[in-house]
RNA sequence: GUCCCCAUCGUCUAGAGGCCUAGGACACCGCCCUUUCACGGCGGUAACACGAGUUCGAAUCUCGUUGGGGACGCCA
């Protein structure tokens, strides 16, 4: 039998690091198998889902590079992929359930459930449902019915207290005592399913062989084994993969930063290092490698080589995965990629030819570990307007002979008639030998008068990508500036 | 409170009884390269949570303790 996995996400909200990571594990699997990998959304809470959310996770699965073999946008044979819209599969599945008297009525309500479980925990007890509508005869449905409530529908769980066990493809071994489980409720009064219900009706319908997802569904596991059990279906084969925690070791959430996908892809990092990244979150090639692009994913992935322990989100070593990333992209994309991100920020690309731009890109060479290095590194020749770190330039009015030694500069580098990158450096040394000072002290003058900054691409790159005349303006002006407040410069002069 | 899961450097991990004086990577600290920064190269600090077993031998198996996490919704 071929394999068919499936990721499925509720609309709720943009797509989190560890869906991604769920989703990258099932779309591995199924690449790794010769299977299918199956988006189905999970959209049964009408209130909390919204099509901005839809759309949110649908773009961020398609930036990451996992597209997926059916669901929404490319249909499949075993459709809708939208929960909200196979609700009559649910209720026929639910009334077969009926039928063979494994789910009743049940006509608390929401708030009478809460008042009495408040009252339990209360009382050190475990939260779980009393019972109190499992042996209601036909005439005590009939009163409720009278005074307007609508019932919920619950699974009889039945009388066995048998431990409720699997062969987890992670974790191994897992069972739990049957009698923690309560009966629980499968569809709402409102006739949407509860997510185990869908869960389980879905699964089996769309015929799902491997079910990867995140360890916080273990404890969900035995209740949707419960109902293989009671429709006499073979579940498929389970896999809980750890969860992604934050530095603190508790979930991942907003309070240790940025969670969803969209926000990494903002922050400029390169799809390719997320999924990279996200893969080594609890699975391991076994090898001392961990640079992977998606298709060696593909063919090294199995659920054998996951760890059973969780794992904390390290932003750090993203960020040097993203620098590797960066400089494993051959030079065109990589341009392309830097232009894509100024673009969205405002630049115009067009006031620069193609070949400044591929200048640019390899002067800011492996400074660039996410895109958003370019607009850092590459401020000095996007701005008009220099910008100046004021530690920078103090640091050079504390120095000695710096305005004439830039106005020697400018006037070399208007002399230049070639101005290529060997004859600045030329000229820049020479300039240096005759002054009598080192190369570097002279250099890293000019660096700050150019770019405003003590770090920055190389000088002689920098020279030459601000054209002469922007660059001579630069050495005149700070020469100008470092005259008019230097204390030096007044002793001097 | 009840149940479940987890436990190797700060972090991600390798390790499936002797190959472990515990390997790699990030981060950190030195040194080198160098016009700054970054890259790169070399070196360093740093871990088997604890306690009992089993065994000739345990990071690896068992039990317990402790710690962490998760679940216990008419959320998913």
């Amino acid at each position: 039998m071929s394999v068919r996995v499936r990721f499925a996400p509720s609309p709720t909200g943009f797509l989190h690091v560890g869906g991604a990571r769920t989703a990258l594990f099932n779309y591995l699997y199924a690449r790794r198998h010769g299977g299918v990998f199956v988006l189905r959304i999970e959209d049964t809470d009408a209130a909390r889902s919204t099509d901005e959310s839809l759309g949110a996770i649908l773009s961020s699965m398609r930036w990451l590079g996992l597209g997926w073999d059916e669901g929404p946008e490319v249909g499949g044979a075993f459709g809708p992929y939208f929960q909200a819209e196979r609700r009559d599969r649910y209720a026929r599945h639910a009334a077969a359930l009926t039928a063979s008297d494994r789910a009743y009525p049940c006509y608390c309500t929401a708030e009478e459930l809460e008042e009495r479980r408040q009252a339990q925990l209360k009382r050190g007890e475990p939260p779980r449902y009393d019972g109190r509508c499992r042996h209601l005869d036909a005439a005590a449905r009939q009163r409720q019915e009278a005074e307007g409530r609508k019932p919920a529908l619950r699974f009889r769980r039945g009388e066995s207290s048998e431990p409720v066990g699997w062969t987890d493809g992670v974790a191994g071994a897992v069972a739990f005592p049957g009698d923690v489980l309560d009966d629980f409720v499968i569809l709402r009064s409102d006739g949407f399913p509860t997510y185990n219900f869908a869960c389980v009706v879905d699964d089996h319908e769309m015929e799902i062989t491997h079910v990867i997802r995140g360890d916080d569904h273990l404890s969900n596991t035995p209740r949707q084994l419960l109902l293989y059990r009671a429709f006499a279906w073979n579940p498929p084969e389970l896999a809980h993969v750890p969860m992604i925690l934050g530095g603190d070791g508790s979930r991942l959430s907003k309070r240790h930063g940025a969670t969803s996908v969209e926000a990494y892809r903002d922050l400029g990092y390169l799809p390719e290092a997320l999924v990279n990244f996200l893969a080594l979150l609890g699975w391991s090639p076994g090898d001392n490698r961990e640079l992977f692009d998606l298709l060696e994913l593909e063919q090294l992935f199995s659920l054998e080589r996951c760890g059973s322990s969780p794992a904390v989100f390290n932003v750090e070593k993203l960020e040097w995965m993203n620098g590797q990333h960066m400089k494993r992209l051959d030079d065109a994309e990589r341009v392309r990629r830097v232009q894509a991100r100024l673009a969205a920020h405002g630049v115009d690309v067009t006031e620069h030819p193609p070949e400044w731009w591929a200048q640019l890109v390899h002067a800011i060479g492996d400074r660039l570990k996410t895109l958003a290095d370019a607009e850092f590194y590459g401020a000095f020749a996007l701005k008009e307007i220099l910008e100046t770190d004021p530690a920078a330039w103090s640091e050079l009015l504390a120095k000695g002979d710096v305005a004439p030694r830039l106005e020697a500069l400018a006037d070399r580098l208007e002399g230049d008639a070639t101005y290529s990158l060997e004859s600045l450096e030329k000229l820049t040394r020479e300039l240096a030998t005759s002054l009598g000072i080192k190369a570097g002290e002279l250099m890293s003058a000019a660096r700050i008068a150019l770019t405003g900054r003590k770090v920055a691409p190389g000088l002689f790159e920098v020279m030459s990508l601000l054209g002469k005349e922007r660059a001579v303006r630069r050495l005149r002006d700070a020469a100008a500036r470092w005259n008019s407040e230097s204390p030096l410069g007044k002793v001097g002069g």
